[in-house]
DNA sequence: AAGTGACATGTAACATGGCAGTTTGACACC
DNA sequence: GGTGTCAAACTGCCATGTTACATGTCACTT
């Protein structure tokens, strides 16, 4: 017996699919959407659409302009900065806690996600790669224990997700760094290491956001064009 | 002349009245709400308040069940826990990055909200001294310059707040000691010790969760009435 | 050619109506 | 007294209509 768990409103699945469409890069950054074409080409009303559209700009993937429109949200430096530091804070403070508080079963989770890691990178899965990356960071936040910590988290890393995806395509980031990083936390946490894994963590978190700032410096094109 | 600010849509009115009504505790916890009646009090329609709701909901002010009602928060002893622990963890850090990189402005308000406390409790103004306490703590917030984790806490906090217009009524809480944990933690960022500044100011939320601990553990009644 | 303003178009905010799921309570029945 | 039934009331979800505002277009003036 288990309470059920209600149908998900036709709002949630919008909110999903349009979600998705941006960290997919298949909605261009900046690009402009309209609550009226987005309910024609999903093919419910407009209600639903407005709402998911409302909740994703909580989540910072969307920006609504009053009377303007709706526009998918653009990488600011200074913003991927903040989030990414935002970022570090939430992470470092789950991954202390979680050596303390649920030892085993936080290292059992990071090995589990990365030895994925390395059978994507073995077998040059890109997408495989950053599905156990994405495992791997999840596996540190569920590790603390603490659903307020963790939703916070979800609601400001969706961008972070976005950008990885419209920014490093093709492997094109240095994965094999990115792995060895991954696996020294896996070795600090094994030690019960925490000082150690922390700053292992942080300093992971913090190459990642100096990828982001050279990408993005890289690109100065701002192209508005409309998507839906 | 200046660039004329837009009037804030109804839907953000609307979003602050209901809000405030829960903090202030006009709307009691747990109380059931309804689109249509509150729509009626505010004169208003109910897309307005629907869309407040949903905000509110992401504040977890509310929670709104499906087809059942929407419902003001009930404070969940676990919940509370994890709300202060998460709340200690962007504020120590927030404190951290502040006193390095925005010392001055931090501690110039830091001190005006802790002499605007003093007066409050000289004058045995509790609302007073509640107001200096959030601005003490929107400060350290502000300091670390990061919007991101401003949202975030912004977010957080919110039931926090409710929480505590709800069990500290008329200064039952012990003011003393959290005036003087005020003062420690504003000597400590005068300083410039960050250790000591981010223990002080952990043990200062520490004691406030411990005050929700055990009023709540002595509150069992499950009074579920219609406010709305 | 450059600037102006009327106008058409597109947008989201807001209002309202219909609908399906849930709760409630009266009431027949055991 | 306890139990099952069912209908009415209530709820939020979704669809659609209406309105105010933002903006692009283009004839017209200078």
């Amino acid at each position: 017996m288990q309470p059920i768990d209600h149908p998900k409103s036709l709002m949630e699945v919008t909110a999903e699919q349009i979600r998705c469409a941006i960290v997919s890069g298949e909605l261009p950054l900046g690009s402009k959407l309209s609550e009226q074409r987005l309910a024609d080409a999903l093919g419910v009303s407009r209600s639903p659409v407005r709402d998911a559209l409302a909740a994703l700009q909580s989540e910072g993937l969307v920006r609504i302009s009053p009377k303007r429109g709706t526009f998918v949200f653009t990488p600011d430096l200074r913003v991927v900065d903040e989030l990414c530091e935002h970022r570090t804070i939430l992470e470092t403070a789950a991954l202390h806690l979680g050596i303390e508080r649920n030892h085993a079963k936080l290292l059992r989770d990071l090995e589990n996600s990365g030895a994925a890691m390395e059978r994507a990178l073995a077998a040059k899965d890109a997408h495989g790669y950053t599905m156990g990356d994405h495992q791997f960071h999840n596996a540190i936040i569920l590790g603390a224990e603490n659903r307020s910590l963790a939703k916070s988290y979800n609601l400001t890393i969706s961008p972070l997700k976005a950008l990885r995806t419209h920014l490093f395509t093709i492997m094109s980031e240095n994965t094999d760094r990115s792995m060895k990083e991954h696996l020294a936390v896996i070795n600090a946490v094994r030690a019960k290491d925490v000082e150690l894994a922390v700053s292992q963590l942080a300093d992971h978190i913090g190459h990642l956001a100096e990828a982001f700032r050279t990408k993005l410096r890289s690109e100065k094109s701002s192209n508005v064009k409309r998507a839906m």
